[in-house]
RNA sequence: GGCCCGUUGGUCAAGAGGUUAAGACACCGCCCUUUCACGGCGGUAACAGGAGUUCGAUUCUCCUACGGGUCACCA
């Protein structure tokens, strides 16, 4: 067989030649360690955790190391693809503070640009460059085209479909594959020029060369040494419409854009092998790869999952609508990448993550589970070192997209709601009501009348008690009383009514005593905020003033 | 089923031959206290199992178990 001859059948239009695209995409002129990076996704739809996870990862080591960060949109799968993805992508990454150097962008008008000197940057606008190396390795008799149509492969194996996975003969499907994949290595140049004259669509398939039996040792930068697999499956590189498939995008592009740290999901691991056939047979020179675990969750079979789209937690826009701020999925996601991030960030307090010192040796190798609990810690901690303001601007942004009638009672009295956000703020040690701003409008809901609801009395106290308690402080409540007068009124009725105005008295005897003064003051916060848990009563009551105090005061009494 | 990866408390994890096996979250208790919180102190709780190497294995090797991933003209 003629391979050149093949090659010009199949590709008569292809000019280029892979010495050329040397030339267009030349070695960048980098400083030593400078890391070439991508963010690869594809546009099948919404912006998931893991992809946000991975761009970090790119962005750390990039802007870390004075590299490069590309954003490449891989869309060779028409099929697939989702109208509006790649702008809900780069919108997210924006949102995040995610930046690249290189890559698709959204222009002023919000159509879909890019910038860069190793474009284009989506894959479905590179296909002349697939094709300068699919008909190269035509010509060398790596490649060869297959015209078995899709559904002559299906009846070949019968049962190698996704669908009926589970009740899959493996043994017989793995037998029938590699018949006809033998199979469809045999052919003469007659018939290749028959299928052509008759116009039949191929795809390209590589000439695996491997031996399954044999391992290659192969080192991941986050897995450590690998033993894999040689690749013996004539996988499809050029499907046929001429786009490429992952693996053979993956050769190409890398190559070509000069990456140097492919990271990935552990997901690719088990395809690495056709990629180090590929890179062998291109002769090109292999990136490091760095394979991030996945990030898991528990199904209802109490199994771990990997997390996917119906999850909480798996959308990034479920974020925003929670309402964690973009600062928080950052740290929480660094305590998940590195596991020294948290020790670092009780270390330095006030430095900002993008200056955390990230390191791939410090990166899991398992997989791990979700956990909101951490997630919600690091949030409370987050939004209790902000301040009242930085507080308001972020829950009225947030409210105005998912809680239009909040952002009108935010936005009608802005001084009144920040001096609501301000109580226990500020300080060493700021309270932490906070955990997401969703919850916001719950937690100051009672100094709006009307969202004020009326809950319940702590247990265990008769209600004459609550009542004469309430009754007496409605007589002596004076609102110009500071914090340590109006508390010695508490302690005043506390002793009238029998119960313990300090503390240490109840300590001493629990048994002399109704209750304590704590329990008094308690009773005027159910009163007042119809809650048993708000912040500081003293400038609860400061805030609702004279007139909304002495009303709760007198239907709290009323409804007792 | 083949292949690959993984397995330290409920979760995230440090430790890389000799440690009382860190820390964080969660949970529990105590203290502080003007409630609830915050904070402080403390507690419960772990090296999947079995062989081997070794004076000594959580750490090295092998096997088993379990979990995960993957096996497309999808990425």
């Amino acid at each position: 067989m003629n391979y050149n001859e093949l090659a010009e059948l199949l590709f008569p239009n292809v000019t280029l030649t892979p010495e050329d695209l040397e030339e267009r995409y030349p070695p960048r002129n980098l400083p030593e360690g400078a890391k070439v990076v991508r963010f690869a996704p594809s546009p099948t739809g919404y912006v998931h955790f893991g992809g946000i996870y991975q761009a970090v990862v790119d962005y750390m080591l990039a802007s870390q190391s004075g590299g490069v960060f590309s954003l490449r949109i891989e869309d060779t799968d028409s099929q697939r693809e989702v109208d509006g993805a790649v702008e809900a992508l780069v919108r997210t990454l924006a949102q995040y503070g995610i930046e690249y150097d290189e890559g698709v962008i959204l222009n002023e008008d919000g159509s879909i640009g890019e910038r860069g000197a190793y474009g284009p940057y989506k894959q479905s606008q590179r296909t002349e460059l697939y094709a300068v190396y699919a008909k190269k390795l035509v010509s060398e008799g790596k490649a060869y085209p297959g015209f078995a149509t899709e559904e002559e492969l299906e009846a070949i194996q019968e049962t190698d479909k996704k669908a009926e996975i589970k009740n899959t003969d493996w043994s017989v499907a793995a037998e029938q594959k590699r018949a006809a994949m033998l199979a469809g290595r045999e052919f003469t140049m007659d018939e290749v020029k028959a299928h052509l004259a008759a116009g039949n669509p191929f795809v390209i398939r590589i000439l695996a060369d491997g031996d399954q039996e044999k391992k290659i040792k192969f080192t991941d930068m986050v897995k450590g040494v690998l033993e894999l697999p040689e690749n013996d499956e004539d996988f499809v590189l050029l499907k046929s419409d001429g786009v490429p498939t992952y693996h053979f995008a993956h050769a190409v592009d890398d190559h070509l854009m000069r990456t140097t740290h492919v990271i990935r999901g552990e997901d690719w691991l088990p395809s690495l092998p056709k990629h180090i056939q590929l890179f062998r047979y291109l002769g090109f020179r292999m990136p490091k790869y760095l394979h991030t675990a996945q990030i898991l969750k528990i199904d209802e079979n109490g199994n771990k999952k990997k997390i996917s789209k119906r999850d909480r937690g798996a959308k990034m826009d479920d974020y925003a609508e929670m309402g964690y701020c973009t600062d928080v999925v950052w740290e929480y996601l660094l305590t998940l990448l590195n596991s020294n991030y948290e020790e670092w960030r009780m270390a330095n307090p006030d430095v900002h993550y993008r200056n955390y010192p990230f390191s791939i040796k410090n990166m899991s190798v398992s997989g791990c589970l979700f956990d909101f609990d951490k997630l919600n810690d690091v949030s409370r901690n987050v939004i209790s070192r902000m301040t009242a303001d930085q507080v308001y601007t972020q829950v009225l942004d947030w409210a105005k997209i998912y809680d239009p009638e909040f952002a009108v009672l935010l936005a009608e009295k802005p001084d009144y709601a920040k001096e609501i956000l301000a109580i226990g703020r500020g300080g060493k040690k700021p309270r932490k009501d906070i955990t997401v701003w969703s919850g916001v409008k719950e937690y100051m809901s009672f100094f709006y009348d009307n969202l004020f609801e009326r809950g319940d009395y702590p247990e265990g106290f008769p209600s004459e008690d609550i009542k004469r308690a309430l009754a007496e402080f409605a007589a002596v409540y004076n609102p110009d009383d500071d914090n340590t007068t109006w508390f010695a009124r508490l302690k005043a009725i506390a002793g009238d009514i029998g119960y313990a105005p300090e503390m240490k008295l109840w300590k001493q005897s629990p048994e002399s005593y109704r209750g304590n003064v704590g329990d008094i003051s308690m009773f005027v916060r159910v009163a007042i905020t119809g809650r048993q848990n708000s912040p500081d009563l003293h400038d609860v009551m400061r805030i609702l003033g004279e007139k909304r105090v002495r009303e709760r005061l007198a239907s709290a009494i009323a409804a007792l």
